[in-house]
DNA sequence: CGATGATTTGACACCCCTCAAACAAAGTGG
DNA sequence: CCACTTTGTTTGAGGGGTGTCAAATCATCG
């Protein structure tokens, strides 16, 4: 794995790509809190560098004591923790206008890893900066506070799929998720998003094995619920798949409160 | 149930207990960041009531837009979501010292319910006296920051658990982990702790049935790993116990960050 | 002493894992 | 351009972990 600190490839992207982290980033934050320009801005600029970075690489070991964050700007990530057998557990996925807060350094150190899955454009923003920017501007720091509670409800849905779901409903469950946050970043429609991951990266989400994984995605194909081909995914039925997954949006909390 | 505003019930205990809740919730939160004496005494004055709740009640509805923080002082309650199909999955349990934060508010609306498992002694701190708090008491702020972010950091840690541990392994795993966090507040030792849950309540936490949940705790009790009697849990073997659970407690960030 | 809730046990079915192997696509080097 | 490797996908067979259904036992309590 290559790590992306790897100084050719530091800045390389700077300018060309300079408006593409904003766009995403702000679509996300924007449905905690509006922004003003000032806070557009400001989050622009704290932003040091873009980065190209492969498929499989390792933005924040385990055990790291990580002094920079992360924005997704194009590509998907994850959270994960190796077991001693080798096991890996996919813990969150972070999709464009998701971000890695370094706040974790409040606790003293990783507890988990962050890689990549594909390919990905990252923008990468300093802890100090990522401080100065929470106390100069309030509704920053509230969106990011908003983006943390949600990780941490998503993260609890997680555990109500893996305790209660079976692995058809699971799949589908997590096919309705990234619909709604895709779509809330503006790379998916109502029915059709761009899922770019192996069998093997979704089998490591769902806790589920490969072999099985496979199986049941063959049965949400046969039962005529999706198609998925060239890492496109299409909902057939999008109204019957809710149901078949029992899902429920409220708990990525992606409309503004009234507050 | 019986909800806790029954107004019967609201301060009925103050003054008596007016020592109890510093002691755990501050062993707790002294993890994070050492307090001044200062901090303490405003942690206390900010608890509005002391109440006395019965098992199995409601704390916070699911859907709710709670207005009140509560502190555990003593037994157990967790955090669940509940299923169309009936199906209850634990998603945290709250021992003395944790607490539940309205600030979730700021996601408009609680996304899971809270409840209590025994029975329950619980401060509650209004919405405004704990925002009062964060603001004039910069370490507690942090200390509250660093709570949710074990919380996070703890629900991953089950999400590992339930996506590639067996039930055994799994049960063995929260043994660990309530030894740990109970030890942190004074109510466990190396090998030994009142735990007063249900086959039932723990079955809806790992993820498995009542009738699994019985078989796996025998198998613990037959390879001599624990005893469990009369709610009191012995562990006969910690090292053991721990290698078999493959435990690492890091996660739990029960020691102050150098910071 | 009957009612209720918690624990325990047995039988059986099914979901899902493991092992194994074949197959496809994309790169790599000769 | 073709062997060859690597990575990802697909399929089959068999076994084990868990769920469900059912019922018995036990404790607590009014």
């Amino acid at each position: 794995m290559i790590g992306i600190s790897d100084p050719r490839m530091a800045g390389r992207f700077m300018g060309a790509q300079d408006g593409a982290m904003p766009s995403v980033l702000l679509m996300r934050l924007e449905h905690a809190a509006a922004l003003g320009p000032c806070d557009r801005a400001a989050l622009a600029a704290a932003v040091s560098t873009f980065e190209r970075v492969p498929a499989r690489s390792v933005l924040v070991q385990e055990a790291d004591r990580p002094r920079t964050g992360y924005a997704i700007v194009e590509g998907f990530a994850c959270h994960y923790r190796q077991g001693r057998d080798g096991k890996r557990q996919i813990t969150a996925l972070l999709l464009p206008g998701d971000l890695y807060d370094p706040q974790a350094s409040i606790l003293g150190g990783a507890d988990y890893g962050v890689a990549t899955l594909t390919g990905c454009l990252v923008a990468a923003i300093g802890a100090p900066a990522l401080e100065r920017l929470k106390l100069e501007h309030p509704r920053i720091a509230r969106a990011l506070t908003w983006a943390l509670l949600t990780e941490a409800s998503t993260a609890r849905e997680w555990i109500v799929g893996l305790g209660t779901r079976p692995a058809g409903k699971r799949f589908a469950h997590l096919i309705c998720e990234l619909q709604a946050r895709l779509q809330a970043v503006g790379l998916a429609s109502e029915t059709r998003y761009r899922l770019p991951l192996t069998w093997e990266d979704l089998a490591d989400t769902l806790g589920i094995s490969l072999v099985h994984m496979n199986r049941v995605a063959q049965e949400l194909r046969d039962t005529g619920l999706i198609i998925f081909r060239d890492k496109i995914l299409t909902i057939e039925d999008p109204a019957r798949l809710r149901v078949f997954a029992d899902f429920n949006p409220a708990y990525l909390h992606l409309t503004p409160p009234a507050a």
